[in-house]
DNA sequence: GACGAAAGTGACGGCGTTGTCCCTATTTGC
DNA sequence: GCAAATAGGGACAACGCCGTCACTTTCGTC
């Protein structure tokens, strides 16, 4: 189940979810009411709750708290994962000791990221994810291209000046399982796209 | 571009944002440092921005309005919507005073809202999106489905009880333009699919 | 018993993405 | 100058999703 009050993170977390877990069945609620009704009719074996709802101040410490602890106490056979968009260290010692096992900074989650979380979880008991401030690269997304020509594209932008294109291509064909050759390819209709549409960068 | 430190839901605004600009090239930054680098070196025609960025204080009205205004003024030609996730009505008052022409909650912002938000700009100036409190009915997503079979279970798990299933394949028919037949179809072949994996919900 | 609503199955063409393979110029580096 | 790297093109089968069409059976109700 998964418990988040903005609708394209709810969505976006779903995904993640379904990615991590193959064949899964995921329950969303946006509000605490929601989700004790869900909690009434279901059990979960996995929760993910973000304690910044509406109808209770975020900023309140306790009023953060006092939401987790409500769907924890509610559901004892599950595992419980706290996703924050304002973490501190501090509030994961609060939430561990009322059985959180996972605390994860919006900021700390990527897309195909919850695999790791829930493995380590799995290994460790626990899983702790705080704002890493890693100075992001800008990115760009073109919409005429497919997420593999996409994906080629912001590696190849990414690429140091001394390194040769074909040293890229080899990386991500094994990155990706798949031949270099053909990742060779995907640049290549990716570029002519980008040139046809008048959206060629630059820095290519 | 777009101006967001949380990645998926970055990645999530640049889906809306393409679904909504056919054709369109979208540059993000997870940071105020990286957005500014992308405003040197491009002309923007429109700026999603989210204030409560890192190494920012998210509390502090200062830290948010300084960060939006350091945008804004940098980029003169451009249209500017902030997205928030801590909104209020006071805010929105202070930005527009600065010249941005939306003002939306992430809590309001659902899949496929880009579109009308651009209208609404276009069409009076300016467009606002404050939490609207609808208390939403729980969702379930099946990863077994696809997305159509997905929506189309979505809708037959609201119907009330005094509605005939055919009538919800007429309004499906209707709402995403395909025949109700096939509305039908799909909804049976979601079915199926559910049964077969043992994830039928018993509310079918 | 007849009729309509609902359930269960099978099949088809179109489309986009993916991954592969082949061929040819032009440019770069040693 | 020669070989490797780069740029450019066209073609292919496989797969999944979408939308459509046809057929059978079961159930409840009037």
């Amino acid at each position: 189940m998964i418990v988040e009050d903005q609708h394209l993170m709810r969505l976006a977390l779903v995904h993640e979810l379904q990615a991590a877990i193959p064949a899964c069945v995921v329950h969303a609620a946006a509000t605490i009411a929601t989700a004790l009704e869900l909690i009434e009719a279901n059990q979960f074996a996995l929760i993910l709750i973000d304690p910044g709802l509406p109808g209770y101040d975020p900023r309140s410490e306790m009023d953060r708290l006092q939401t987790i602890s409500t769907v924890v106490e509610r559901t004892p056979a599950a595992i419980h994962i706290v996703i924050t968009g304002a973490e501190s260290a501090q509030e994961w010692e609060e939430v561990r000791t009322i059985g959180v096992a996972g605390y994860i900074a919006k900021n700390s989650l990527k897309p195909g990221t919850m695999t790791a979380i829930l493995q380590t979880i799995a290994d460790h008991g626990c899983c702790v994810g705080l704002m890493h401030e890693t100075s992001m690269s800008p990115e760009v997304y073109h919409a005429v291209l497919s997420p593999r020509e996409q994906e080629l594209v912001q590696w190849m932008m990414q690429r140091p000046a001394n390194i040769s294109r074909k040293a890229i291509y080899d990386q991500l064909g094994e990155h990706l399982n798949i031949d270099a050759a053909s990742a060779e390819r995907y640049y290549k209709r990716a570029r002519a796209k980008l040139l046809k549409f008048g959206q060629l960068p630059e820095s290519l």
